[in-house]
DNA sequence: ACTTACCGTAAGCCATGGCTAACCAAAACT
DNA sequence: AGTTTTGGTTAGCCATGGCTTACGGTAAGT
């Protein structure tokens, strides 16, 4: 998990806005659960759940510090969606390319 | 809309898998709503209100062509993306900083 | 003018998924 | 050993949102 192909699992984690609050927080400076629920409008469980999530899509980790476990970013996650951005940025670019030519070619 | 601040639109637009198919599909080269439907498991008046999502992202833009209407990708809405990943990039490298930094204090 | 093709929108259905409450487990403190 | 703190998981509720069907509207073809 979280190779190149993590993409879709990175955006779609990132779709929902509870998540990117919480990435956006751990990318300040990494956290416990406790602390995390703490200011958001959402009960410890559901931080918990979020959490998973955003391990899934390699979007963050954790170590275990005594009963607490610190998150932070993981920055595969990160990685993956900027490879994702720039193919299609590059694609669109060709297509646009593409596009121009034929532009020019019926003017000739 | 779909200035700088335009990243949450996006990523909750892109959250959909229907959506990035629809996005990865521009990309490479515009299309008309109808061209988009086929191939898709879904109606054209869905494809429609996927597009009105990616639009008011920034993501998509589409010009009149005859009855038909050709989607492209807007780069404003990649932009804003990059942007938003560069940020927290930096967020994160600089809570790394600030985790070493304390080790190492510790360690003197 | 009539027909055809393309497209956006509204209404309504229904599945996905986010939330809470309750429970269990593990580690540290007293 | 008992208590406290932290946190992952489950069950179940319910709202969000994605989908289809039906409709109206515009532009091109005949």
């Amino acid at each position: 998990m979280a190779n190149q192909n993590s993409a879709p699992l990175a955006l779609s984690a990132l779709g929902d806005a509870t998540r990117r609050t919480l990435f956006e927080r751990l990318a300040k400076a990494p956290a416990a659960v406790v602390d995390l629920a703490r200011g958001l409008p959402v009960s410890r469980p559901a931080v918990s759940q979020h959490l998973k999530v955003l391990k899934a899509a390699g979007l963050v980790r954790e170590v275990a510090a005594g009963t607490r476990r610190i998150y932070h970013v993981d920055p595969r996650g990160i990685g993956a969606m900027r490879e994702w951005l720039d193919q299609h940025w590059r694609d669109a670019l060709a297509a646009f390319q593409d596009y121009a030519d034929d532009i020019t070619e019926e003017e000739s």
